[in-house]
DNA sequence: CTATTTATATGACAATCGTCATCTAAATTC
DNA sequence: GAATTTAGATGACGATTGTCATATAAATAG
């Protein structure tokens, strides 16, 4: 049943972010695009209508989910604005976001994923993560330019490795101390506190 | 056609480090049973003499990848004495070792995947990952034993993050410059040199 | 050397999945 | 309001995959 313009707008984003939900909740290979289209609330069939392939639905499904993470990025920026890069560790390594993968970071959820992926799929991780690294550059102290970016990669490397961590240990209280750890490391504390 | 008990046990051991280095490659859901099968050079059929399912293999499999793992950890360690946590990160953080997946680090590898994955090999894994920080524990610097072990878990984070990040990107040139930040990071250094 | 055991091969199964052809009913167009 | 367009539904396809039943030939046991 043919729906309106506006309806079927509407339905393509709610795939998309849809998509972008259960590709980082279950992995791409653990979603079918029969399960994305009845989680929205439609059947399979008409897919093909707004995608050219499942492809095609997880490159602009990790694009979406990367504008997404990279907005979150900026809120919990401005969140701390005395210590930002805390702000963000504080948020990026809570038990909250460890639990909800689904609307999470997509590097942590996906990132040895999407290595395997199409081109198109790497090339809009690679644009995500180029924002989050430009984001995260400009509060990271330093003497130059290319010392905060520097800083700003290799934190950047930190909060995914820790936060993949703390969701693959089957132990809570490791999970925990990974987190705590990281969240010491990026507060330049020698310890957990 | 029946082979000998040794030789029996040889092929046991050639498909649980065939699938160790399969899956690395390719993720769990890229390999099938009749692929790791056929990359030993046996039939699908035989399978289910040596393993109870694919799980009961993952589980087996990711205990392997990891016993390597920190083997190849003790080695990278013994290269230099002088500054080990350096001489692990430069071959951890080398290229050699994000174009080789399938020998490398399975939390790289694997890491969002396995979080996915049944209780036995996420056990596989914590396993792994404890012995990983335990070794890592021991020759980080600090006051105190608490102090070493939270410096250890933030490196072992950082190595990681990075080296998924390295390979997540499609751009050669960031893909080098994560791997330089992460190791001069880790090496205390302020910035690339 | 015979009898028995068994590791692997062959082949088939049911289920899942990506994709597409066709149909239909509702929205647009004129 | 009739004619036309089309979003989505239905259903089917071929391919892949995990698992298992059965067959076979070689190793072990006696």
């Amino acid at each position: 049943m043919r729906v309106s313009r506006e309806q079927m707008a509407e339905n393509r984003e709610r795939i998309l972010e849809t998509a972008a939900t259960l590709f980082r909740e279950r992995g791409f290979d653990g979603v079918g695009v029969a399960d994305v289209m009845k989680a929205v609330g439609l059947t399979h069939g008409g897919f093909y209508g707004h995608f050219s392939s499942k492809e095609d639905l997880a490159a602009q499904a990790l694009g979406r989910a990367f504008g997404n993470a990279n907005q979150w990025l900026e809120e919990a920026k401005a969140t701390e604005p005395a210590a930002p890069l805390q702000g963000i560790a504080d948020r990026y390594l809570s038990p909250l976001h460890r639990d909800d993968p689904g609307h999470g970071c997509p590097v942590a959820a996906l990132g040895s994923d999407i290595a395997r992926q199409s081109e198109a799929s790497r090339q809009a991780a690679t644009d995500g993560a180029r924002a989050a690294i430009a984001s995260l550059s400009s509060i990271m102290t330093g003497a130059s330019e290319a010392e905060r970016r520097s800083a700003a990669l290799a934190s950047y490397a930190t909060l995914i490795g820790a936060l993949v961590l703390s969701r693959m240990v089957e132990d809570k209280a490791l999970s925990e101390e990974v987190l705590a750890a990281a969240r010491a490391a990026l507060a330049g504390r020698p310890a957990e506190g």
